[in-house]
DNA sequence: CGCGACGTTGATTTGCCTCAACGATTGTGG
DNA sequence: CCACAATCGTTGAGGCAAATCAACGTCGCG
């Protein structure tokens, strides 16, 4: 059964009653994304935050030269969603897109507000997923003030196995703020390294 | 009082009771910083977050190279600390230097568990002020991938009027990975378009 | 005063981007 | 099942933004 993986995600982080996550669950919604379908684009008044059950998608920016510029990478039992755009009310400014047919669940501001007020136990659970993130961000931070392409391509590798060979190179590229042509001159020096 | 200060900042978010107020405060510890000295310095277990009362710190990381990579600038109403070392109770790697004499708020690790158990409200709080600052990275990220140099320290003077008054050229260069003779040219551009 | 901190300027170098062209592989419609 | 297009990766040539290196001016402070 699909709600037992988030069940299981989030008895890693928190103690939840049977009772607590039986009413977590009551507010998902399973959302479906075929491969190069989007879940969201940028002007939206985005109401949802998304647990990727199955699939992978990416959030990204898409600048006025129409370079794009991926902020996250979505895996099984990552969240994903427009984060600014949610929990401010302003209308999205990225794409969110599936590069893998996908399944999801969907959970509401709304519903999500609600939840924090009968289960608080949740607050904990989003604080501890959001410190994280937010330490997981500062090391990115970090390597793209300290690194150069190759090392923070290597870095990315090595941080994210699963994500490096499901995803195409020009993707991890634009991830890393470095050109699809660097990342293979890049993989070709590597390779004669180990030769 | 001083406790006045960080109790204000702690009703923007939640609504605590005062007796809540209370516990958070009895956890709290006063700690002064003398400009360049040292709040953390790497290899040491963390085991104190802080919320700046005044003053004005610097979270960096100092490379093999010797170069410096600022993290995070903190100022009023900042927590600060090296978060990653905090929660996972690992060595810090960090550097936090008060560029100003500095008073701040100390929690510890254990006050702060306990705190969570007696008032989970504080769940809500730290959770609403850690979304904010994932936010903000984001934020910070998607403009070191989209924006060059100029743009990004124009960005930074707009989106820190209160920090860039009271911080050294070279130190904002180093928040934003740019070189400080850079910083140096670019301002000189500017000058010459507002003429 | 003299030293350290901070900012500026110029000359040179360099890492990486951009542009362009071309294989290899995969998918797809006739 | 083949032809063709689309996708993805590779390679080379040339250019540029910003780093590096070095020197100097200025201000504030012990």
């Amino acid at each position: 059964m699909k709600k037992q993986a988030i069940n299981a995600h989030i008895l890693n982080y928190i103690q939840a009653t049977p009772e607590e996550l039986t009413l977590f669950n009551s507010k998902l919604n399973e959302v479906k994304v075929d491969k190069r379908k989007f879940l969201l684009q940028p002007g939206t008044y985005v109401k949802q935050e998304y647990f990727v059950l199955s699939g992978c998608l990416t959030a990204y920016y898409l600048d006025t030269k129409g370079h794009k510029h991926i902020l996250q990478f979505a895996i099984e039992n990552w969240w994903v969603g427009d984060f600014n755009a949610f929990y401010n009310h302003e209308a999205s400014k990225l794409h969110i897109e599936a590069l893998e047919d996908s399944c999801l669940f969907a959970i509401s501001y709304k519903d999500l507000q609600a939840l924090f007020i009968k289960a608080p136990i949740f607050e904990r659970y989003f604080r501890i997923l959001t410190t994280n993130a937010f330490i997981a961000q500062r090391k990115r931070i970090l390597s793209t003030l300290e690194k150069n392409s190759k090392a923070r391509y290597l870095e990315f590798c090595k941080n994210y196995p699963n994500i490096d060979e499901r995803v195409p190179n020009y993707q991890i590229a634009s991830y890393l703020g470095i050109s699809a042509e660097s990342i293979s001159r890049i993989r070709r020096h590597i390779k004669q390294e180990n030769i």
